[in-house]
DNA sequence: CCCCCCCC
């Protein structure tokens, strides 16, 4: 097979030229510098005519080399590129390419030779090649390039001051190139925060950038946090210049860059109104609430609900630092018929206003599980955005005021307690009575699926003592206090919580079950707080929502030990969680039980 | 030059 490579692009590109997606030949690569995060690589490329091994590969494309994808032959497609001028030692001024983005066309293997007879290109054969140069740039194609900054027309900026009116893209900045002008969206921007060790003590601010090439941090320290903090609005777009660059610390930035930026004296910041639509907002990877189920602890991502719920601001102690915490547990749901807790700190905890239910955008969330149970949780580097104009936003809207409010929804985040899952066997009342479940010390646990057959409606939200751990039933004072026997104290305020009396039935027989918070609320569909108000403002409502979750069926974990009231003893049965039925897991058990007791082999 | 992501 043929392969058509661009023949003379090279020359064009090296003397600062533009030509639209070139097709070249990768003819050899090397690793120049660093391991890790800090590998780079420069590639020898041929576009047939000219061959050319000042190529570097954007760390991001790094892979493709090292799990052998671009290999040496290979032809591709140079989606997007920069050119940047090297002051080399002594010998003048070097360009070179840097690849951001590559269509591998076909894999080295099938190529399987150089194509054509390509000479070395060299910065004399700049001078002399009738290539167009730097200052007048070749025709543009009819569709407009990116592969080129492009001048900031118009701009309200004192050229000299930024020294160039050619914008950079950020993925194009290195600790080895001072001489750029970013045209970057703020993503996000934290509060003024202040320090103070051993080094010594002061203030700062940080920023995330981004435009279409890539993101990163900034930050501004003592005086360049008051001069900027002010001028700097999310959203906004700026020119920026003159900031010093650094390799970025993982550990603290989840942003796809490996550098970041130091805002100095010499930083130039000007707000860019012309021309901004180029540079893109922030870009979510949304994932669907029900899928969140099944990623690993401590994944960043992003996610959007609706908040069907949020707790009381509640006020702790950190164990380990001592540092008081201020959090918010906001309820998120989606159409995935799932929902998930987010929690919010500090000022965001405190400013939170779930009233109207808005849409929750949220970037950068970090996914915590406790107790077996999953949610998530803001750090300082998460955005989160009320109501934000995004399809995604639209349309859960609709779905949520068009009977999302009250769908049936599976919480991720309700508490399940014991140590098995809810993957273990599943077995009867019948067996839990043959067993003697119950009996020990300690509780059993056990799996059932059940039918709910009977709701006692009356009581089954009450209102509790606001302290976190505490959850007592309050004392209505009567005089718009609530007290807590627990506590000893008296509150202006109580968050609902449930606790539901139940009949649950299987095949073989029944069993008074009782489903404290979480599990009610996952039968139930709502949270405490929804019914709690329901309980208050409409009981009709109140007793439909008891009355429907009847002869509703779910896959129960139960937690059971017997128990003595006035000499009698009695089986306490507590719902550790309660899930609406997989068909295809239960038709698998099924299938497995009818093989077993006919006797055939599995 | 900082932040180590908090609690049940």
């Amino acid at each position: 097979m043929d392969f058509k490579l661009s023949n003379g692009s090279l020359e064009i590109i090296m003397n600062g030229g533009v030509y639209e997606k070139p097709v070249m030949q990768v003819l050899g690569s090397k690793k120049i510098q660093g391991s890790g995060a800090n590998e780079r690589y420069r590639l020898l490329v041929s576009d047939g005519k000219h061959s050319h091994s000042f190529a570097m590969l954007a760390t991001q494309l790094n892979d493709k080399l090292i799990t052998g994808e671009l290999s040496d032959y290979s032809v591709v497609q140079i989606d997007r590129f920069v050119t940047s001028v090297l002051k080399s030692t002594g010998k003048g001024e070097k360009r070179v390419m840097i690849i951001l983005d590559i269509t591998i066309l076909a894999p080295g293997t099938e190529v399987g030779k150089k194509i054509g007879n390509p000479q070395s290109w060299t910065e004399e054969s700049a001078s002399s090649a009738p290539a167009p140069s730097p200052i007048k740039p070749a025709p543009k194609p009819s569709q407009p390039s990116n592969n080129f900054p492009k001048p900031s027309a118009g701009s309200n900026l004192n050229s000299s001051l930024l020294g160039s009116q050619m914008t950079h893209p950020i993925a194009s900045l290195s600790p080895y190139q001072n001489k750029w002008v970013i045209k970057a969206r703020v993503m996000n921007k934290s509060a003024i925060r202040t320090w103070s060790n051993a080094k010594g003590e002061g203030k700062l601010f940080s920023m995330d950038l981004c435009d279409d090439s890539g993101e990163i941090r900034a930050t501004a320290f003592r005086n360049e946090c008051e001069k900027f903090y002010d001028m700097i609005q999310i959203d906004k777009v700026y020119y920026i210049s003159r900031c010093q660059l650094k390799t970025a610390n993982k550990q603290f930035s989840s942003l796809k860059n490996d550098y970041e930026m130091t805002f100095t004296s010499d930083t130039v910041v000007a707000e860019c109104t012309e021309d901004i639509s180029t540079v893109p907002s922030v870009k979510y990877d949304f994932l669907a609430i029900s899928d969140i189920a099944n990623k690993s602890p401590d994944t960043i991502l992003d996610t959007i609900g609706v908040c069907r719920a949020a707790s009381d601001l509640q006020e702790l102690t950190a164990k380990s630092t001592g540092k008081l915490l201020k959090k918010r547990e906001v309820t998120l749901v989606d159409q995935s018929g799932s929902a998930i807790t987010l929690t919010l700190w500090g000022n965001e905890a405190e400013n939170f206003d779930a009233n109207t239910n808005p849409v929750i955008a949220v970037k950068g969330a970090r996914l915590a599980e406790f107790n077996g149970s999953k949610s998530l949780s803001c750090l300082g580097s998460t955005m989160l955005r009320t109501n934000p104009d995004l399809p995604d936003a639209h349309r859960l809207r609709g779905w949520y005021d068009h009977g999302g409010a009250s769908a049936e929804l599976v919480n991720i985040s309700a508490r399940v307690g014991g140590s098995s899952g809810i993957s273990g066997e599943w077995i009867t009342f019948t067996e839990a009575e043959a067993r003697k479940l119950g009996s020990g010390e300690k509780g059993d646990y056990y799996n059932l699926l059940g039918v709910l057959t009977f709701t006692f409606a009356d009581n089954a939200v009450y209102k509790a003592c606001p302290q976190e751990q505490c959850n007592k039933k309050l004392v209505d004072q009567e005089n718009g206090l609530f007290r807590c026997e627990k506590c000893n104290r008296e509150y202006p305020n109580y968050k609902y919580r449930l606790l539901l009396g139940a009949n649950v039935s299987d095949p073989t027989g029944d069993q008074r079950i009782t489903a404290f918070n979480e599990a009610a609320e996952s039968m139930l569909g709502k949270s405490a707080e929804e019914i709690g108000r329901m309980s208050e403002y409409d009981k009709n409502a109140y007793s439909q929502l008891f009355d429907e979750v009847k002869f509703k069926t779910f896959v129960f974990k139960f937690r059971t030990k017997m128990e003595t009231y006035s000499d009698e003893a009695r089986l306490k049965t507590t719902v550790m969680s309660a899930q609406p039925v997989d068909y295809k897991d239960a038709n698998a058990r099924l299938i497995k039980s009818i093989k077993a007791l006919s006797g055939i082999e599995v």
